[in-house]
This record gives C-alpha cells, sequence and structure tokens, in this order.
DNA sequence: AATAAGCTGACCAGTCGAGTCAAGTTAGCG
DNA sequence: CGCTAACTTGACTCGACTGGTCAGCTTATT
C-alpha cells in the first residue's frame, strides 16, 4: 500500500490532471449555480468536453459524490457541531438557524442538498440524515429548555428551513440586508407584543 | 343593447356550448391543479380536444382571462375588502395573514396569481397590483400603529405571503394542522420569550 | 513505433407542453 | 333536403432542456 496504487494513480498522466481539473470546476460550479449546474458548463469551466466528466466520474451523481465534502458537507457539519457547543440552549437555536439560513443564502449547493434533488447520492442522503437528525435533536432539546413553544413539533424546524430553501430556489434573492431582518422575524416573530 | 348580441352569441350553438364547457372545466382544474394546469387536461374534463380550446380561447391567458374572476378574483378582494373593514389594526393584520394563508393552501391557482407566472395575462396583473397595494397599505398601517416592529419594511409582507406561495407551489403541502400551527408562529414568533 | 488509454464532437433519447393544420363533421339556413 | 360555412379534432411540429453514448481520432507510455 506504500505505492498507492489507488484507482486514482492508475490513471493515465493526462486523465489524473482532467479528473483534478473537473474537480476543482465543478467546486465552483457548484458554488456558483447550485448542484443543478449543467454538466456541459462544468466541462467548459474545466476545459474538457462533457463526454470527459462521464469517462472519470460516471456522471453528476459520481461528480457530486467527488467534490460534495469540500462543497457543503465541511460548511453543514461545521455549523452542527459549532450549534452543539453552544451550552445555552436559546443561543444554540439561534446560532443554528442564523447559520444556516446563512449558507442557504450563500451557497445554492446547500439549498439542492437539503432539498434532496438527487436521491440517489448516498453522500447527500447522508447529509441530509445527519441534518434532520440534529434538527430533531435541536427543537427537542429547546422545547424541554422552555426555549420553544410547546406546540412547536419536531418537524416545524425542518419545515422552517426546508420552505426558506425552496425561497431560495425558486424565488429572486432579497438583498442581503432584507433576508438578514428576515431572520430576525423568524426568530422573534413579527409581533411586537407576543400577547396570549 | 338589448338583444345582446356580443361576441359569443355569434357563435354557433355547439361552439357556444363547448366555450361553457371548456370555462366550467377551467375553473375546476385551475382551482385544484393551479393555473399551470396543461391545457390537454382541461380540454378532457371539458370533453373536447386542445384545439377547441385554442379556437375559443387562443390559448392559455385568454382562458384564464375568461375564467380568473370566478377562480381568485373574487376570493382573493372579499379577503381584502374584508380586513379593510376591521377596526383594530392588530386584528385586521392576522385576519389578512391567516385568509391569504388559507386561501394559498386551499387554492393553487392563487399561488400562480401571486406569483405572477403569467405575467402576460392582463387581469392577473392587475390582481396582483391590487395585492401588493394592499399589503403596502396594511403595513403601514401596522406599523404607525406600532402592531409591527419598526424595523419591519413594506416589502417584508409581501415578501412573507410570496415565500409561503413558492414552498405551496414547489414544495409538499404539509397537513392542514401544521399549516395552521405554522401559520401562527409566523404571526407570533417562535421564541416564547421575545427577548431582544 | 506500437498500443491501449483517453478524449471529443456529434449524436440520440426522453420529457413536457404549447401551438397548428388538413381533413372530416355538423349546425343552420334557404 | 342539401348545401355551406362554422366547428372540431387527431396528429403533428416545435422548442427548450439535459442526460447519456459512441465511433473515431489523439496521445501518453513503454
Amino acid at each position: 500500500m506504500t505505492g498507492g496504487t489507488s484507482a486514482e494513480s492508475r490513471l493515465r498522466a493526462d486523465a489524473r490532471r482532467n479528473a483534478d481539473q473537473i474537480r476543482r470546476a465543478a467546486i465552483g460550479a457548484f458554488h456558483g449555480r447550485g448542484l443543478t449546474v449543467p454538466l456541459e458548463e462544468v466541462a467548459k469551466a474545466a476545459g474538457v468536453s462533457k463526454a470527459t466528466i462521464f469517462n472519470r466520474f460516471g456522471g453528476r451523481i459520481g461528480l457530486i459524490e467527488a467534490v460534495i465534502e469540500e462543497v457543503v458537507a465541511v460548511e453543514l457539519f461545521a455549523i452542527i457541531d459549532r450549534a452543539r457547543s453552544i451550552e445555552d440552549v436559546g443561543e444554540r437555536l439561534v446560532y443554528y438557524i442564523t447559520a444556516v439560513r446563512d449558507v442557504q443564502y450563500r451557497q445554492p449547493a446547500v439549498v439542492d442538498t437539503m432539498l434532496e434533488t438527487y436521491p440517489d447520492s448516498p453522500s447527500l442522503v447522508r447529509i441530509c440524515h445527519a441534518g434532520g437528525a440534529f434538527n430533531e435533536e435541536l427543537s427537542a432539546a429547546c422545547r424541554t429548555a422552555g426555549v420553544l413553544r410547546a406546540e412547536f413539533k419536531g418537524d416545524d424546524l425542518h419545515a422552517l428551513l426546508h420552505d426558506n430553501a425552496l425561497a431560495l430556489k425558486h424565488g429572486s434573492r432579497p438583498s442581503r440586508a432584507d433576508y438578514d431582518r428576515r431572520t430576525g422575524f423568524v426568530l422573534d416573530g413579527i409581533r411586537s407584543s407576543p400577547a396570549s
């Protein structure tokens, strides 16, 4: 195993170079335009033809698998870890919702991930599953601590983030200022006096 | 004008019958599946061929113009009128948001209307314009009365309803109970203690 | 220079629904 | 009744997309 004769190193030099360029281009394209960007465009950015992507990665799913870590997994798991480390439950909730909404705004790929656009990608499903689990965990903790209203169901947190993903995916993105202000409303509510 | 020799009555008997059936089918289909329902389906429900819809109404836009009143305009304007008649500004806001979210849930056609799916339809644009104007009016009144936080911008109310339309359009519709509960959260906020 | 790995342009495939038209059918009038 | 203009329609084109494939050419490697 010292020589590292993995599938990767069996490739001819030019093939490996192309694979690298494709990966890099995919990361850029996924970041900028989401996981649904036409493969043609990724190929163009990588300076190869679409067919080469199929040769190297077998298609979109394979390509996603190859780069999803850098594109969304790292950032998403960092948010979850960071949230877990926050003692105060209220603060934890605020941080989590704020951070997730922030990354949703900045990275279309995160939106596609959360919408489960490609259920055939194991990595993607794994990430969704992990996110969903944390949603449950967090809302349970919040309810127990009295930070959330009693009626708040576990699904509600997920629905909140999911609906925002849909709005970002299919709507026109608001200015950053508007978006952040609305994040505040989601957290604090729009009524100045939260009667009853 | 007594004879009523409108474009309608110049039609041959069978053509008028078909036009009626198409109108009725369109109302049903628009109600159930939104304004984007394939014309083929409307035709089938009306017992005619798609081409007949083009003969009678010139296409989707013409068909929408012909039935939009019954499908969404009446209900939407009724909500606005009803809201205007409510003295208490706070109640007015609650009623309006609740009623709009309710009709969005029940009628996909309202969602399509609010999303301006067909900007070439004058009637549709008119309805949107009226809705937008009332949104402005209402949120201004609420802010003045202190019912809404000072930072709440006129656009925010519109965005709130618009995003919900997107979620209903592209997502899976939640159970009625979940949906109504969340309507409550939108109004009251998710934090039990609305600290700053 | 032999050879197999690799690359690519051009192509097919499948989806979806709008819109059109030649040809057949029928209402309505004389 | 029978003629004609109005009407209907099945079958078609069109177009926009994107995923996926392959024969044939190019090039790394020994």
